[in-house]
DNA sequence: CTAATAGTGTCTCTGAGACACTATCTA
DNA sequence: TAGATAGTGTCTCAGAGACACTATTAG
């Protein structure tokens, strides 16, 4: 590749934003930092951008790297470029939002990271950098997305109830439903649709799974 | 500054998306490239960034070489990395969306670029590297703004017709609205106010002047 | 008084939200 | 048959959208 003709001293790198639900909660995958500086805080996941790798190609590899998943969403939020963000140099660095399923989900042990472990949103450690920030961003992207679109789908598994689909709602959106208008609210946009099976695990009465029509994200006024 | 750890051979700049209303159109401000690669093609005015700046400050930076602007709107788009959006060297860039209005503008020459000039959104010139895909995207952007903040002050003057405003919403959009549902959504919102004012150089009846209640950008269901 | 734009009210229909009971299953 | 969750229908009220005439001004 050709030099550049301009001196920058400037690191790329890229920042996840991975959420889960976990217990009825809203989750985000955090990593504690074996190096200086903010040494033994915890912080977001991140990974420096190779020469040869888009953002997105770093943001993949590196949730690759911690998780082990299939069918992930993942959505750039956000650049974030302050000069002192990083009090080593100068970093420039682009967050990324990922959402995952729990059944999806399993966390790689990975000799880089001392420890990865997931917090609810409403009960974070201190945090390095400007992640603080990042995160606040990303949280209002996916009740963004969530409000308007049918992104739902990649916190839940595959087949679901509609409990849990309303769960997912509550829980992001932090506010509760009448039972009747959202699934009244739900049917009328014709995203899911019935799998024809039913739940078994269940102690009393079991309900039905039902799934996303349509696994292209789209623009739905859900809520 | 520290010297980074990491050897990266990536540029970092900042291509500008800047709209105007002109002659009832939707216009973006393009340049004429003096120097390969795509001589002479027009292409977004764009800026390096420097090791001591944010990305907010290259983009205004660059926006004020090229107008001369008050209350200028600002926003961060989007940050595209493809490896081969640029034919000489690996280029990241970082796209940012300016609203202007035309009472507000003016095009400085300078001897940096050979042309400056405002293409409506329907007539543009080919583009170089990845140029289409922004000026599409910040579009999206521009579109949902409209709709669903106050940002349509951004687009004109201080004081305006009812007219004048429907007009923004019906260009931008790209569709007729209904005048009396216009005006009983907008007066609904309480988003504008009177000045006790009236339009003076019109040949027939003179439209009062109104002017938005609040100069912070707020989540507004407009249309 | 003519020409041209500014400005206004009503009706219908859709959809959001409030609200309580029946159905189904297991043990 | 008890216990627990699944699942459903109606009414009201607000707001979106269709629609046509009067008001004001300059010349």
């Amino acid at each position: 590749m050709t030099k550049k003709w301009v001196e920058q001293n400037i690191l790329i790198s890229v920042d996840n934003v991975i959420f889960t639900i976990i217990n009825d909660k809203l989750q985000i995958l955090l990593v504690s930092r074996p190096i200086e500086p903010f040494k033994w805080q915890w912080s977001l996941p991140w990974g420096v951008v190779w020469d040869k790798e888009t953002l997105e190609e770093t943001a993949y590899k590196k949730l690759e790297e911690k998780t082990s998943v299939k069918n992930i969403y993942l959505e750039q939020l956000y650049t974030f470029s302050n000069i002192r963000r990083d009090p080593r140099w100068r970093t420039i660095s682009t967050a990324y939002m990922a959402l995952v399923s729990r059944e999806n989900l399993t966390i790689k042990s990975s000799k880089a990271w001392r420890e990865s472990k997931f917090f609810p949103v409403t009960a974070l450690p201190k945090l390095g950098f400007d992640h603080k920030e990042i995160i606040e961003y990303a949280i209002k992207r996916l009740k963004w997305k969530l409000e308007y679109t049918n992104i739902a789908q990649y916190i839940l598994p595959e087949k679901f109830t509609f409990t849990q689909l309303q769960n997912v709602y509550e829980i992001v959106l932090n506010q509760k439903f009448d039972v009747r208008n959202f699934r009244k609210k739900i049917n009328s946009l014709w995203i899911i649709e019935e799998t024809w099976e039913k739940e078994v695990w269940n102690q009393y009465r079991p309900a039905r799974l039902f799934k996303f029509t349509n696994n292209n994200i789209e623009i739905v006024d859900v809520i």
